[in-house]
DNA sequence: AGGAACACGTGACCC
DNA sequence: TGGGTCACGTGTTCC
């Protein structure tokens, strides 16, 4: 093992040099090269490891004497360090004493000596938290509980080695009494956690141990400093050192805040992935790019497509648009079209038709001719003869449906088909069921009243545009669409903005609800419908660390 | 030099607790408060710093004497440094006199005696850096280069002062000299530091120190364990012990790769978004959410309108395949599909129509007749006759466009027209080429125009139509409106009720926002656009995780 | 100054 | 049991 460390190596009578000959501790760092410690029990002393020991940084010479018992009590222990901690606390210059009484004591105290199994004890914010969690947290009484979050100047109780002491002592202090539990997702990493794994146990113990250290060590620094001898010189950079104590806590929030959001972030970005086997966050990364490129191919591949398919529909229909729209296009459009179109309709009504009403003969059945003639206008009529037969046939069937069955037709279109005038000629078999009476005028009744309907059709369908119309989405100017697309489009643009601003929504929604849920709060019952938004990220609990799903 | 560092405390008579009671040095840590270090010149030693320390964790009783030299000629120290690292790193059980040595030889060269600036010093694992950086770099050799990220037994170089001779012993051993830049992207961090801003700076020594500590306590315990007594019980659990040095080197290099993973990922992922302002992270991660949203939406809408097209074009040309090319190539092709409806096509095809050939008589123009046999199966035959000569004419048309004009047409079925055979011909004249005929046929040319750019414009608003009605919103069923209509008003009223929606859903969110606010917490930054917000009732805190900060 | 962002090392946990 | 992942607190830099 070649991790770096620190090595204590002691010398009760080796380092010459010093003044004081009876003590020379020097500690290095181990850099990470060396394969392992070894430590050497040396003398009298607990402790003494004798190592290859490395003195680095020159600036660096400790000597270190340390006695860190792992026995496995975690009860006692936390209440002893609780109390340890609540008497090393004590701002008093008699700090030394107690330290040194500390320290001497621990010997004897060695069987029942503290073990922090993990941090969850030693942090245990959460409120549900056992007693003795709640008393090991007394430790860190800045991040205890949410009801006391922090203490800047610490409350300096004394020599109260009950447990829980801390936890119940501090909260008065603390102006703001949040009651929530803002942090309660930080409380199921720390809570609920199990034995702390017997094997590296007590380092978090330690860390957090330095931790407290540090800052009851600068508090006292500043202390001493503040009681005894200013130095000048020591003064004048001695400025900033106050926020020390408070900055700390709250960068560490601060901190604690980014990560969050991070998260949340991730897990958001995570809802719109496609689901992937691998809830990794770097993963998460690396999916999201790829789908990003997927979606940016496939996105510019359907583009093209789209662009082609619109060329070719351009091209075929609109081939010669060049001639420009003349006389077709520009008169009014749609509704006025059919009056363009200008078909004429003449019917040979009656049993007699033209030809062969005879050889229809049923009683029943009614057999008419149907002559329809294009009436090739002035420069007008350049309907194709295809165009006339299908739009009559379709007429006809639409308006009467099986009411009238073709029996046999003839078109002639002019000689070479240009001279606008074609004739159509239809025999038309009308079964007598639907009123017999107009058997006679079929065609130009059925025309007119399909005619009237269609133009009812149209009206209303117009109506339902203009209400249409009056959504407030508006495309882009350049779009050159018709009034009717533009607003059937419009209307759709409209929809999906809405839809997605709304799924935006709700998901900000979500989010700060999270934010406020992870307090107590009751915030309010927000779960009315809620149908909308995808479901697919919706079963995993709001606060799922990604990863610890499983 | 306010910077943080070790405190060393030494007693020479005062922990009695410990065995040997010849000395017992407290090490405190100078937060990074403390504005400046106090050194008290104390006995003979050369630095005894008086401290009230606190001992926590009531596991941890430590005697630490160190000394921290903070003069200011840099350069020197480095060396100086480097040189007892070197010392220091040998690995041989001769080390102690070594180090005592080293030890001894400070006092003496105290003037001269190294000065920590930053723990930046003590990085600068960039190869660009000054030797005497170099040097520095001894303190945190894993990290010194990325040529040479690991080492981990040490070369064990001995004796060897000169400065940056660490980094050039070391690469050998790493079985893999990774020469890439795995870490450069760490140099950028470690190497160019500035100054180590004195107020907080020694806190990361600190903290190194401890865990180096906490190692040694643990190999320590391990070994006394073993050593001494070995409790079974204790046995159980001290089994993983071993590992620990090891392990951790590995374990932070594995984790460091890991966030260099991550950070690439980043990377990789930020650049497949749109530049935006925002760098950060976790805008990165909203951004890319946002970006894939859009994407989506726009690649459905895309789609869409990809669909439309594509129906447009195949219902025409598709719908009744089985016309297939008929004129044009009279292969008798039939997709079976029709099976139900059985229609057969016989084409003569060539340039003698049945009729008038003649007539048109143009070259290019190519008159054929077609025949086309309704089939009259068993009994299915359903469709009327208008319906197949509408279907014909339909597909004709929709295929061949204005390429072929029907010139005439006859009809005939069965005698009662429920005998499902009929027989269609078609006399048709097809246009040779597109671009010449032209000439020929300029009046219903317009019409023709007309009719195309107004079935188009049909297609395109039912396009538009079946797009509205995918829309999730279903009217009640009792309403009796017809298929456009209904759609046009569904789609009326789920804007609607979207709207509606969404109004509720942002009061919501105003309102969630307000009290998020309310509370003193800093609040993640949703500054998107959210202008509104009122705060209203600030009084109440709901979860303040950060209240405590002020 | 003070907050935001990031990198780092570390303990814990999971497979 | 070890590699991999995560959360955390901290130090440091940038604005």
């Amino acid at each position: 093992m070649d991790s770096g460390g620190w090595i204590v190596h002691g010398y009760t009578n080796g380092a010459t040099a010093t003044g004081a000959g009876n003590h020379g501790f020097t500690c290095g760092y181990a850099a990470s090269s060396c394969g392992s410690w070894e430590f050497e029990q040396r003398e009298q002393q607990f402790i003494s490891s004798q190592i290859q020991h490395r003195l680095n940084e020159a600036s660096l010479i400790a000597a270190i004497s340390m006695h860190l018992s792992m026995d496995d009590d975690d009860d006692q222990s936390a209440v002893y360090g609780a109390a340890m901690v609540d008497d090393l606390l004590t701002p008093s210059p008699s700090t030394h004493h107690a330290v040194a009484a500390a320290a001497g004591s621990f010997p004897s105290s060695s069987s029942s000596s503290a073990s922090f199994r993990s941090a969850s004890v030693s942090y245990s914010p959460d409120t549900s938290s056992s007693a003795a969690a709640a008393a090991a947290t007394g430790f860190y009484p800045e991040l205890s509980s949410q009801v006391a979050p922090l203490l800047p100047p610490p409350p300096l109780v004394r020599n109260e080695p009950q447990p829980g002491r801390y936890t119940a002592g501090l909260p008065p202090p603390p102006p703001p009494p949040v009651t929530g539990g803002a942090f309660r997702r930080y409380a199921r990493h720390l809570g609920p956690r199990r034995a702390p794994k017997p094997g590296a146990c007590g380092q978090r113990m330690f860390k957090t141990a330095m931790s407290a250290l540090a800052k009851m060590h600068m508090e006292t620094t500043y202390r001493r400093r503040q009681y005894y001898y200013q130095q000048a010189a020591a003064a004048a950079e001695a400025a900033p050192p106050p926020p020390s104590g408070n900055n700390q806590l709250q960068h560490t929030m601060s901190e604690r805040k980014r990560r969050e959001k991070l998260n949340d972030s991730f897990v958001a970005l995570k809802a719109v992935l496609p689901t992937g086997s691998k809830k990794d966050k770097a993963s998460i990364l690396i999916r999201a790019r790829e789908h990003i490129r997927s979606l940016e191919s496939k996105l510019s591949e359907l583009e093209e497509k789209n662009r082609e398919l619109e060329a070719r529909l351009v091209s075929s229909p609109a081939a010669k648009n060049d001639k420009g729209e003349t006389a077709a296009a520009e008169a009014g459009d749609e509704t006025k079209r059919e009056d363009l179109v200008e078909i004429e309709v003449t019917t040979t009504s009656g049993g007699s038709g033209v030809a062969d009403a005879a050889a229809t003969g049923g009683d029943q059945e009614t057999c008419c001719t149907l002559n329809v003639d294009l009436r090739g206008g002035g420069g007008g009529g350049g309907m194709s003869t295809t165009d006339v037969v299908l739009r009559t046939l379709q007429c006809l069937r639409e308006q009467i449906g099986d009411g009238a069955s073709l029996v046999a037709m003839s078109t002639s279109a002019g000689s070479g088909g240009r001279p606008p005038s074609a004739n159509l000629t239809l025999q038309l078999k009308i079964s007598m069921s639907l009123s017999m009476d107009d058997v006679t005028m079929i065609s130009p009744r059925n025309q007119m009243q399909h005619t009237m309907s269609e133009r009812k059709r149209r009206e209303k369908l117009n109506g339902s545009f203009v209400a249409l119309q009056s959504r407030p989405y508006v495309l882009p100017p350049g779009s050159k669409l018709d009034k009717t697309s533009s607003i059937l489009i419009g209307a759709r643009e409209y929809m999906k903005f809405l839809e997605s601003k709304l799924s935006e929504l709700e998901e900000k929604n979500r989010e700060l609800e999270a934010r406020l849920v992870s307090s107590p709060a009751v915030v309010a019952k927000n779960d009315e419908e809620e149908a909308a938004a995808p479901p697919e990220a919706g079963g995993e609990v709001k606060r799922e660390r990604i990863g610890s799903s499983h």
